[in-house]
This record gives structure tokens, sequence and C-alpha cells, in this order.
DNA sequence: ATTATCTATAGATCTATAGATAATGC
DNA sequence: ATTATCTATAGATCTATAGATAATGC
């Protein structure tokens, strides 16, 4: 029955010395981490001290460097966090060549947007910190990278993409817009941040399509029949 | 002839300490603001001091205290100035009854990325710091969201904005997704710096016509006929 | 006298490390 | 013994001000 209820400090090391605030329950490591996110995307990176971080995550600064190099550390690991569910999803929906190139495409992008905005933390964000180029974050970037020519891999297999093509840079630079819409969204979402998220995504995800020079196709691709109700 | 050709310091005050400077011409306050517009958009506004303000304007850091207040002076004033000529532009747009909305956005559009990317410091970038939400800079705030109107005047103006302007938020949303990429438009050069700005103006205006829902018009309202050569 | 600059510095940070301490685990 | 935390602090900033200085202007 140990380790029950979440009320006895049952922990290992010496205690905390902020006793009022109480258990997250979540580790350390990942408050630090949602601190971060907090104070990162609502203050800036350069503006966040590390002293900021841990104390917003319950303990004393010096103590941050038990779990973390640094601030650099923390932004690596928060911009990576973000971009892999990114990618895996990239993956899955390159292999899926059953559907339409266009509608894989718009769930990307409205997979992406939900990323960066639908967390507690708005961590789109951090992809508009000037500090993107710090050489600590050349793995980030890699992906990142990695994640634009999916986009295009997917905008070339449709129909406008193919036309773009044809165009020296054409499809680049298509290509670079739509990502850039979607790497830029939190712009948007910021000067309305009442709108509900889901219904955001897929306003952007249609124009991202829209840029792409597609017709958007809508999230279910409802089969003609009556007006279902209470839509 | 005195005041001639630029060679000797005419010039009241203790001289420079740092004579191997070439003078630029410029008085020591565009100085002083040049220097901040580079450091700030290519290392942030956080991350850069007074000190790397000043020694980059060719003088130390003290001496900018006599021109300046403090950073937020410095970045007030750079963001207004980038405003400033849009708003002006976007009046003038709104008189002009005789054009069709639609491209007169695409104008305004074109003319705000010019504005973003087209000098020498991709100014563009200032947009996107945290720290646009800092009291001293109500001002900027407030003159940005009088352009956002603007751009939501003239999109309403258009066939497919009153079609947008039927569901409610509808007009909004969309106009918020065309501003937001204009804003955003940095995120979009980054990728690519190496184009050229004035093609790439014309893209994203197109790209923002597109997420409006309308068929980007093309810079001189062609007149139908031959195909100009060299085209 | 006026002006633009300088040097020097007080006071307030902020980062990262050293070493102590207070728990549990064995 | 191990672990997670603490306190304390050295060293390196950074901002903003005080006061000196070296030009021109009159």
């Amino acid at each position: 029955m140990s380790g029950g209820t979440g009320e006895g400090p049952r922990r290992v090391g010496r205690p905390r010395a902020d006793q009022l605030r109480r258990d997250s329950g979540r580790p350390p490591r990942e408050d630090i981490l949602c601190a971060a996110a907090e104070l990162f995307t609502v203050r800036g990176y350069a503006a966040t001290t590390t002293r900021a971080v841990a104390e917003r995550a319950g303990m004393r600064q010096a103590t941050m460097y038990h779990y973390f190099g640094g601030k650099e550390e923390l932004l690596a690991e928060l911009l990576e966090s973000t971009v892999a569910p990114s990618l895996a999803l990239l993956r899955r929906l390159l292999a899926d060549t059953a559907r339409p190139a266009a509608v894989r495409l718009w769930e990307l992008c409205r997979s992406d947007v939900l990323l960066l905005c639908g967390g507690p933390y708005d961590l789109g964000a951090l992809y508009l910190l000037p500090e993107l180029r710090e050489p600590r974050l050349a793995r980030f970037r890699r992906m990142r990278g990695e994640l634009r020519d999916g986009y295009r891999a997917l905008l070339a297999a449709t129909p406008a993409g193919a036309e773009l093509a044809r165009e020296r840079g054409g499809l680049a630079l298509r290509n670079d817009l739509v990502f850039g819409l979607i790497e830029g969204v939190m712009l948007v979402r910021r000067s309305d941040p009442g709108r509900p998220v889901a219904a955001f995504a897929e306003a952007a995800a249609d124009a991202a399509l829209r840029i792409a020079g597609l017709t958007p196709p809508g999230p279910p691709p409802s089969p003609p029949g009556p007006p279902t109700p209470g839509g």
C-alpha cells in the first residue's frame, strides 16, 4: 500500500524547501520542461532565466542542473518533442498511397497546427525564436528540414504540384509558403486566442491547401446523403 | 567649402575613441537604429545588449544613452517605422474605390512583404519577437491593429469577402490567416534567403489572395493581346 | 558655452559549480 | 550508500548614471 494516494513525501533525497507547493505528480524532469515551455513561449527564451524556470517548477535554481545542463538543453528538448510526432505522422502518410496526396497533405497540416497550438503552452511560439540558429539546435533543424521535404513530396504528388514543378523553383517556393503558414500559425492564433483549436486547425489546413492551389477537402470525406443533424 | 568631402572630423564634441571606424555619413542616431535593427533581427532583442548596439554603431555603451532612453525605445522606433508606411499606403488604397478590392488587397500584401523583407535588415523578424507584448510597445500594437482592420475592410469588399461574412466569425478568421501569412513572411523567407525579393513578394501576395479565396490578379492588370517579348 | 563623447562604476543581475544536508535503501 | 535537494558564492555579465574631457561656436 506504499506510494498510494500521494500524500506523504515518500521520496528519496533532501526535501524541497518550498513545501507549500503541492506535488504535481509528474517527475521533476517533466516539471522543469513544463515550466520552461510556459516561460519560453510567453516571455521568450533569452528573457527567461534559469532561476525563473526552476522556481516555477518548484525547486531552487541550482537543482535544475541536476536534470539539465542548461537552458539550451531545455529548448532543444522542447523543440524536438514538437517535431518528432509530426515526423512520425509524415512517414505514415507518405506510405499511405491509397488516399489522394491532397487529403494527406491536409491531414498533416491540421495535425501540425494542433501540435503547435493544441497543447497547454502554444509551443508553436518557439518556432519564432531567433535563437533557433544556435548550434546546439542543429538536430532539431535537421528534423525540421526532413519535415519540410515531406511536405514537398506530398505537394508534388497533387495535381497542383505536378503543374508547379514545371517551373524552375516553383514547387519549392510554393511549398515554403505552405510550410511557412503552418510554422507561423502562432501569429494567427495570437490575434484571437479564444477560437476553438479544432476548428482553427481545420481552417489553417484549408488555408494551406488554398496556398498550394488546391481546394480543401474538409475533414471526413462525407458521403453524399441527407444532412447530419446538429451540424 | 567646409563640410565637403567628408574627410576631416569637423564635428562638435569630444572625438570618438574608436577612430579606425570610418564615418558612415549618417547622423549617430540613425547609426544606432541600424545597428539595433541588425542585432535585434539576427540575435534577437533580449539577447542583444546595449553595449553590442553601441559598439556596432561605433561608440561606447554609455554614449547610446545620449540619444535613446534604452533598448525598448529602440525597438519601439524600429517597429513603428515599419508599420507607418504600410498604414499610409492602406489609407490611399481604401480611398481608391475605382479599382477592385482584390487588386488593392494584393498590392497592400506585396508592399508589406517588401517592407518586411526588402530592406537590408529583414525587419519582419521583429514581428516574431515575444517581447511585442511589452507595454512600451502599445502604440505599435495599436497601429498594427489598425492595419489589420484595413486588411479586413479590403477583404470584405471582395466577392469572396461578401461570401465569408455570411458565416459568424468567418471573415475575421480568414482575414487573420491572410494577415498572419504576411506578418510571418520572414519564416518563409528564412528557408531560402537567396530568392529575389521582388518575385518573392509577388508570390507571397498571390498566396495571401488564395487564402482569401480569390484568384491572384498578377502585378500589372495586363491587357489581353499578343504575349510581351522576353516574358 | 555648448555639445558629443569618454571613463569609471554602483547595483543588480545571472550562470554554473562546490560542498553541505536530509531523506530513503540496504 | 545513494539520491535529491539545499545554501552559498565566484566570476561574469549588463544597465544606467555621474562626472570628466575634448572638440567647436561665439
